[in-house]
DNA sequence: CAAACATATTAGTATGGTCTAATATTTTGT
DNA sequence: ACAAAATATTAGACCATACTAATATGTTTG
């Protein structure tokens, strides 16, 4: 059984590695505000219990266990963040800081329950993939809203990103998840974009926040 | 903030220290099943947080402050017992030991919100009072079936211990909260006694299931 | 390529929370 | 009342998880 510290570790090169494959000790000290050499020597750790693999001054990896239980942990926080904001009526953006503690509950029973309640989600209310009992998740389908053209129209699935901060942008401009939005315009010196949706005309999104949103094309028949 | 830890003693000496006022660190230890130098160190340390008072070879005492830590964190496993099997359907029996890691989670809005749901109750679905925000609780108004006499009829409100062996004990005999028992019958010689209850009649509960059965009285005009 | 910088590791320290063994005190039973 | 038993405390060890300081390795850049 892991501690809800190696757990945090587990999750965090997770995430940290989802793209390349591997992460490295400054990366997960800094993801973590944890001192590299606490970090280095719990790495030791994992690695002696065969959850990741880690060869003097090389990257990061997990082994498939480690990225089995990984997967684990987030899938119990997103279900989490999921039953928070569906079943008990809580807004996205107060959602996180309570299933970072949950997720370190051990009781299976309890997170199937959500799923089922839930009727087997495959994205959280981030629009994150959320991983299967053995570890499997969804490739994410989405693609970031700055990706698309000009006239195209798109609808909102998820963030890249679940900060307090952007979470509360949105809200304060009425952008909720399946919302469709329509690109107007893209300033070319900037990226910034001109969109429309639900009403709204020519609301300005920085690139920033367009690199945040995740989106899905609508095809013709939609429009 | 107390460690999870720490608030394990706390709700310890709470309990234990709910009839007389106190508590030894022998009765700690025997129920966290924790050797007595450690409870021992550790009531030190809570003494000098001002959460116990504690002069040596004396008995345990909870400060007002302690008491009131304590309460908050038997209100968060209550809330969460009565949560898990009022609103996501588990049974009195499973919910225990997820309500014990739940218990230590800190996010009041969380609890909160699901005292809001479940309509601010004051019991749990063991009976057990639950305590309010600011530590104070329903003093428990019920008595031991074992206390009642032949011919009286009364409402099983709460048990007073929650092992899964009672409760599946009393599953297995349709028993649940909210029966109404007629008192037929008590033995004298080993104070077991008859009883009959939603189409049952002549059921024998021995004296030590007698002991942990709360009940109500019911008035004339109920009946 | 060598110096400077970034990253990684080792060594040593601290704290929380547990243990066992030894000792001290209180309670109990004859 | 005194010896035995139960309870409480002290002392010393250990592991998990953090830190700082010092050192080693790897990378970047003049």
């Amino acid at each position: 059984m892991n501690s809800s510290v190696e757990e945090n570790y587990l999750k965090a090169l997770f995430m940290l590695s989802s793209t390349k494959g591997e992460a490295t000790v400054n990366e997960v000290s800094r993801f973590l505000d944890i001192k590299m050499p606490t970090v280095n020597s719990m790495m030791k750790r994992l690695s002696e219990k065969g959850l990741v693999i880690h060869e003097n001054y090389k990257p990061l990896k997990l082994t498939e266990k480690g990225r089995l239980e990984a997967a684990l942990v987030v899938r119990k926080h997103r279900l989490t963040e999921m039953y928070l904001v569906e079943k008990m009526g809580f807004g996205w953006e107060e959602v996180h800081h309570i299933a970072e503690q949950i997720e370190h509950i051990h009781a299976p029973e309890f997170f199937n329950k959500m799923d089922e309640l839930l009727g087997y989600p495959t994205v959280d209310p981030h629009g994150s993939p959320i991983p299967s009992e053995e570890g499997k998740i969804v490739l994410n389908p989405y693609l970031k809203l700055s990706d698309c053209m000009v006239g195209e129209q798109v609808e909102l699935m998820a963030v890249g990103q679940s900060s307090a901060s952007l979470l509360k942008y949105l809200n304060t401009r009425e952008l909720a998840l399946g919302v469709v939005i329509h690109i107007e315009e893209i300033e070319p010196f900037d990226r910034s974009m001109h969109v429309s949706y639900s009403g709204r005309t020519s609301v300005v999104l920085t690139s920033l926040v367009c690199d945040s949103l995740l989106v899905r094309r609508l095809n013709e028949e939609t429009k």
